[in-house]
DNA sequence: ATGGTGTTTATAAACATCTTG
DNA sequence: ACCAAGATGTTTATAAACACC
């Protein structure tokens, strides 16, 4: 059933449909959501919700009130829920929200959301200590893989993309800045896929992420002896992967935070909460993509998160700094009969696409979950027209998608000493047009929240009335 | 024995090795050949070849040369042979050299290099008119595909790159813009591979591209109706089909020039001759790739062209203007069986590699032809280490790769109304420590000639000597 | 000669959004 | 007006070719 696990895989923009069960939803805890319209959008309005407030209930609410003035009324809400510059993060309660929501979504044919808890569970009891169980390290005939048997026979694939796994590494080393062989050897030891199941090519797939991102780029040591693959820092949102537990989790697993290296990771994004370009006005629309409901325009970190069952977490995450786990060459043969595209007639839409074949329900199009981790993007122009006339050329003015604004990296970099975790802020979007709900991560600190669909209102107003 | 057309298939960075025969060559016309030292670069020198000049024996005697004061001598040489602002272009003579070179390497068994002549026939025939001979209209079973038949039943692939066929549809244009289905079109009509054999994935592969590479930017109209793509002015090279014929075959083909459209490209990239930027200092080493020999760091136009049999055309590349062709919905079932990887049992190495399986000589590595059609690149600092100790945290002043160093686009743009052919010109980079010869076109107004390996010599200045 | 590292291209695919019939 | 299908756009994954060390 499960769709074959070395498939693209996309993993962020994901919608959840939302199951709008809502008469039954009682106005429980929803006497302290407050509800305003969006400074700027027309049609949409922010929801602030305290942590303590009944998640479920909350959006049932907000759904009925949403259409209960027909389809001209509001029907895209913003839901903040204080997730950000979580000192004091003991609080379980949005998780249990999370897990509510989720377990719904697991009642319909979404395929492989339980394989995608797997990860964690694997990551935990293998990534600290080898562990050497059963496990011949990958090397078995891929016949016996009856992949339900949730013991721990292969991990499940993690729900990052190579490019956050990458940065999920480079970011954990204290100078963050990793050889290609730390980082191989740093994702092998936090998530035990790659080292147990994925085929080698894996490897060539983070090489190809690194030369490919703009965001990687490669210093070399005076000598020439040792290069180092980095993050420009600019676009260098600082996540790492404990970071990423304690958004969706509200707690702070106790793994780092401790030890050696200098606590609070020194200088990241930031790039100030000022406007800085004016919005460019938007044009109401003509330009489609730049998804128009997880955050807009370029590329807010649009984080979804499967998980649960997680919360004592203490293994993983420090073997980057020095050389850790001991890489094991590879595995030898093995058999693994992988013929990628395995479409066969096709033809007809120049999409290919695999053709279903796993008996779901059309409708049900959406269904995993969703992470996004890509570089911060300068806003500009969005290439909306030039408006300029058709003569027979007039480029000379056009605006570019990543001139930058500024005239030096140094602009950019002054006062942002400020821990990064300050910058992210759990979110939903809940569109009921069509009844789907994005989770999404608001790097409030991000000045091109003024964008296409979200105007010009800046959010991080409405963050400190949550704590 | 042809490997599978739908592999990488790299077009670029190409080598071919070369095969010195060199005792039998007598200075036949080299008589008038200039060497100099190269201004800034040791151990390598500029050659000038006159069109007349026979390039064979030429290359001959400069391999002889090269080895005659041993290692230390001057092992790398590059050979200029006049072929930019060509106006009085009726000399065939390069092309004769070239073929004639040609004709030696494929005395080898360097595997395709004759399906990838096809391309080109198959476009005289075919890309003027419908012409339904006993094309099904790719519509046929893949197995009567006896690919050695020489008539035309498929069109072999052309040499380039989606990028390139990219910028050559839309610099076809007058306007330097197109509609997605325009792109579709002119390169269905002028390359009938797209057409008869490529499988309906390769439209997948164009909106793949025009998405991936941000030299490629779309624009909408005000009322948001149509939407074209464009290139971004400060990387478009202006490159063109018929700019490519023209460069590699000394002729000018009689296609457009004549009729309703303005003649000779409008604007262009220049960017104007000035160093602009002091070349990083090398750093000796350091970095590798970013190819040492055909034109190093960034991008230059590294051309190579199997052609021959050419000189007449006078078919395709018209078809772009005013919607031509009638863009035919698809051809029906097929069938190609199609399992991309093919591996099997690999293992090992995390690059996957096609396991050989053609007879060829392991040590003819090289073996195709190869082009190039990258964007324009800025110079800057190309991560060569930042030279800073490795506190814990120290990326206030790296350099990265894209970041302009101007201020404004229009700063690029003006004075740049000069027609685009003159910033090209044919080049061979002969490199006697491999044998192993490229073939380049050299863009004389890009500013960064002076890079890592070629110093700060501008070869603009020798170009008017050849003519 | 081989393997590791780096760069690019090709291809398939999953989804989102927009357009059309 | 709605809906289904197709066209268009964005991103990720994977394989591969090839350069250089
Ligand atoms: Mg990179
Ligand atoms: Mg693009």
């Amino acid at each position: 059933m499960r769709r074959s696990p070395r498939r693209p895989l996309i993993l962020k923009r994901r919608k959840l449909p939302f199951h709008s069960h809502e008469p039954a939803a009682a106005p429980s805890a929803a006497r302290c959501v407050r509800i305003m319209d969006h400074p700027t959008m027309p049609g949409t309005q922010v929801v602030l919700i305290p942590k303590s407030a009944d998640l479920q209930s909350v959006i049932g609410a907000l759904s009925a009130k949403g259409k209960e003035r027909g389809p001209q009324g509001p029907n895209r809400f913003i839901l903040l829920s204080g997730a950000g510059s979580a000192d004091a993060a003991a609080d379980r309660k949005p998780l249990a929200e999370i897990k509510t929501l989720k377990s719904e979504l697991e009642r319909r044919p979404l395929n492989d959301s339980l394989t995608n808890i797997q990860w964690l569970e694997d990551m935990k009891s293998d990534c600290l200590g080898s562990s050497d169980k059963e496990n011949h390290g990958a090397g078995r005939p891929a016949a016996q893989v009856n992949k339900k048997k949730m013991s721990d026979p292969h991990p499940g694939r993690p729900p990052y993309s190579y490019m956050a796994m990458i940065q999920f590494a480079i970011n954990s080393n204290k100078r963050r800045k990793m050889t290609l062989k730390e980082i191989y050897t740093w994702i092998e030891g936090n998530f035990p896929y790659f080292r147990h199941v994925a085929k080698p090519g894996w490897k060539n797939s983070i090489r190809h992420n690194l030369s490919l991102h703009d965001m990687f780029t490669r210093e070399t040591t005076q000598d020439g002896k040792v290069s180092y693959w980095t993050i420009r820092p600019e676009v260098n949102r600082c996540l790492t992967l404990d970071q990423v537990y304690k958004v969706v989790t509200g707690t702070v697993p106790p793994w780092r935070h401790s030890g050696l290296n200098v606590k609070a990771e020194p200088d990241c994004v930031p790039i100030s909460v000022t406007p800085a370009v004016p919005p460019p006005c938007g044009r109401t629309s003509g330009s489609r993509r730049k998804q128009r409901l997880a955050l807009p325009s370029t590329k807010e970190p649009v984080l979804f998160f499967p998980n649960s069952t997680f919360s004592d977490s203490d293994a993983a995450s420090d073997v980057s700094g020095t050389e850790p786990v001991k890489h094991k060459p590879d595995s030898p043969g093995k058999d693994y009969s992988f013929k990628t595209p395995v479409k066969g007639g096709h033809l007809a839409s120049s999409t290919p696409s695999k053709p279903g074949s796993w008996g779901g329900t059309p409708l049900t199009k959406g269904g995993r979950d969703v992470p996004d981790f890509s570089p911060i993007h300068t806003p500009s122009g969005p290439s909306v027209t030039p408006s300029r006339e058709y003569a027979s050329y007039s480029f000379t003015s056009t605006p570019f998608k990543e001139l930058p604004l500024f005239g030096s990296p140094r602009d950019l970099l002054v006062g942002c000493g400020t821990p990064a975790r300050r910058s992210l802020t759990e979110g939903l979007v809940l569109d009921t047009t069509n009844d789907s709900l994005s989770k999404i991560l608001v790097d409030v600190s991000f000045s091109g929240m003024d964008y296409e669909d979200l105007g010009t209102g800046n959010l991080s107003q409405f963050i400190p009335d949550l704590l």
